[in-house]
DNA sequence: TGCAATTAGTTACATTTGTAACTATAATAT
DNA sequence: ATATTATAGTTACAAATGTAACTAATTGCA
């Protein structure tokens, strides 16, 4: 037995080649939203849900983005700090969140998400429509493991 | 102008659903060797890209992995302190380091690679062969952005 | 030669992150 | 009713990470 055959060629080995992609990518949107808004990676995360779905608790912003729930009561408390964020307290629970951006969060959100869109766009433009619609089936498959 | 023109579906945008998936994929592969041999993303990557190419700088090790130079020496000198590496400098360039697995390296490493090419396998056998194929033209095409 | 600029690698410090413990409220079971 | 368990969210502490400053060796060039 050869040592070849214990041997795995990394730059081939999918979950590397997955993170070293992906990790570009979200790195390089990232650059776009803190330079300008200074916003960390799980603020901005925070907001994008909110500002499509107000008035989730701060656990149903845990399941929406797939985060935990310590960054995600960071976040929170950072944007409230910053006025970006309103937060109450359910009647029916007292333990429930309910979060919806400021009117200074929706502001910095609808800057935000032309250049969000931008940024996708020029990643779609880079492939055909045959492969954009691939991608998405492939995400969808992976996602599902 | 309606709230939905300035609305970004999280769940669609790409560079999120690429994270998603490729962080869970990351996670779960990580489990396998750091549970079992208590290894970090690091330690393993600088494993994984020395036991393919011995003797490597740990500059070189940088570009291989794409990995900053900071944790690519702090996982260097962790592994040398484990006695997984074995490290000399060059004569020429006293500098330079030529960094090798050490035998129990090697041991440790010939036996994640079969995890890592199952665990490769498993998310492969998700996919249909045409999709397989797909997957690389479209990994490329993003890694060449 | 010798002095400035580069390069390889490490260290220090601040920031971020993750795990686990904690508080407060609510639901469940006896 | 009350004790137990579960849930929402926060806090504390330890570990990981990134930026920048640092050391040591080499190169380039005047």
């Amino acid at each position: 037995m050869t040592r070849q055959n214990q041997c795995l060629n990394l730059k081939e080995f999918l979950p590397y080649r997955l993170s070293i992609v992906t990790n570009r990518i979200s790195a390089s949107f990232a650059r776009l939203y803190s330079e300008k808004f200074n916003l960390s990676i799980p603020e901005w995360r925070v907001m994008a849900v909110l500002g499509q779905q107000p008035g989730l608790s701060a656990d149903e912003v845990c399941t929406e983005t797939e985060m935990d729930k310590v960054p995600v009561s960071r976040a929170v408390s950072k944007l409230l700090g910053k006025g970006l964020l309103r937060r109450e307290f359910s009647g029916r629970d007292r333990r429930r969140s309910i979060l919806c951006l400021s009117e200074a969060g929706y502001g910095m959100y609808a800057q935000i998400v032309p250049l969000a869109l931008a940024y996708e766009e020029e990643l779609k433009a880079a492939l055909t429509a045959d492969e954009q619609s691939q991608l998405e089936v492939l995400l969808e498959k992976l996602r599902k493991l």
